[in-house]
DNA sequence: TGTACATCAGTGAACGCGCGTTCACTGATGTAC
DNA sequence: TGTACATCAGTGAACGCGCGTTCACTGATGTAC
């Protein structure tokens, strides 16, 4: 499954290309991005490797993009996007119920991560150079704040007295999904190894442990 | 606080240097590949800049390492080499009791993470191709082996009818304290946000959070 | 419908640059005797 | 201690290459009238 759209014209190389406007070389260049990306990470390619692949002249994407970092940021940026519907998708309202939703999320978390991994990198493998684009920030935050929203639900379950910040718990979820993300998933380092279950069987096991601690059990213990 | 050692004459740049022979031409190069990896990551420089940086000529490096990529595996192997030491100096044999001594551990884990980004970076960051230097691997199972060591011996304090594979337990453990440092220490992607706590106290509380669920407290239920 | 014109989105040549890698070389060091 | 010689660990010039970026340009498209 690929989350981003294919527009018209937008293929890869010089294939279909007929005129002496290509039509849709932003797109065209993005989509090219993502597969060089993905095959050697988001520092492992060249501009102007990136223009010959798309079929056109190494002045080309300048009229696009400013330089190869704005698209990058780009590239982030609708990551970002993506993830946060992912994300929203899976914890679904916290339906049925917050630790069941939880647990959709984090499915959600490692399935965008495995189907997308150049957006991935891309979003948390780069090298941006500081500060970030602030379009580029407000997607990411908008992509944490569904884990936030997440974390507060399921806290609101607990007593008063028991309830542990969301904030806290949302950057544990955060934390525990990026790193099984980071290590088992995608091209990673030399830490990559194989392992006795799945990715998304080891998360949803350590997911489950967490919260069950906090006292949150699915089915919820205050059914509706 | 640095973890690896200055030899003699091994000083970054041409300072120092007054012989035609560098004397530690090997081991400067490292300091400096360091030094770079640490402002710009695994992937910012050139070989050749590396050698500049070091004062010699760009064939020099030729002499120690036969490309940049055995550069780059040789570091992520002495980082895994001090972490290591580092986990274990944490672990302590699991004294006082395992809960503390994960803790410990997982201090120790950020701790050099923070000390020592390049080396942390060159580990888990890196780009090398497929299949890894066998002593890379070697080291880095090392430092999983210290992980697992401290999930089994305190899976050993539960009784048997609940306890969890301690393998798993490790792959939690390292999931949490990979997300943390990857998000919130070192020099991160788009995701860099700033924290309501420090990425220590973080990792504790999900660990004790998630200890405390398997039924491990501090001071242990089985007093020595 | 036709035409003039403005704008857009490409081209391709050019620039200076630094990279990776090789090569014959040479200064420095170590050692046998 | 002295000397001859082998080995080591550098140099610096050279190569072809691809990069990033700019520039004047031009083909294609859209629009006013």
């Amino acid at each position: 499954m690929r989350f981003h759209d294919q527009p018209p014209n937008s293929g890869r190389g010089a294939a279909g290309r007929e005129s002496y406007h290509h039509g849709n070389l932003r797109e065209a260049l993005i989509a090219c991005a993502i597969d060089l990306i993905a095959e050697r990470g988001p520092s492992g390619f060249a501009f102007a490797e990136l223009a010959r692949a798309a079929g056109v002249s190494a002045a080309a994407p300048y009229r696009h993009f400013r330089d190869r970092n704005a698209l990058i940021s780009e590239i982030a940026r609708r990551g970002f996007d993506r993830f946060t519907d992912a994300l929203a998708t899976g914890w679904n309202g916290g339906r049925p119920d917050p630790v069941s939703a939880i647990e959709a999320c984090g499915r959600a978390y490692l399935a965008f991560a495995r189907a997308e991994p150049a957006l991935y990198a891309a979003m948390f493998e780069n090298s941006l150079p500081e500060p970030a684009e602030p379009s580029l920030l407000l997607a990411a935050d908008r992509a944490f704040g569904v884990l936030r929203q997440a974390a507060a639900a399921a806290c609101e379950q607990l007593p008063r007295e028991r309830r542990p910040p969301a904030l806290m718990v949302a950057l544990h979820l955060w934390s525990l999904a990026h790193g099984i993300a980071a290590l088992f998933v995608g091209r990673a380092g030399a830490a990559r190894r194989k392992l006795p279950m799945a990715p998304e069987a080891l998360l949803e096991a350590g997911v489950l442990i967490y919260l069950q601690s906090l006292g949150l059990e699915s089915p919820p213990i205050t059914s509706a």
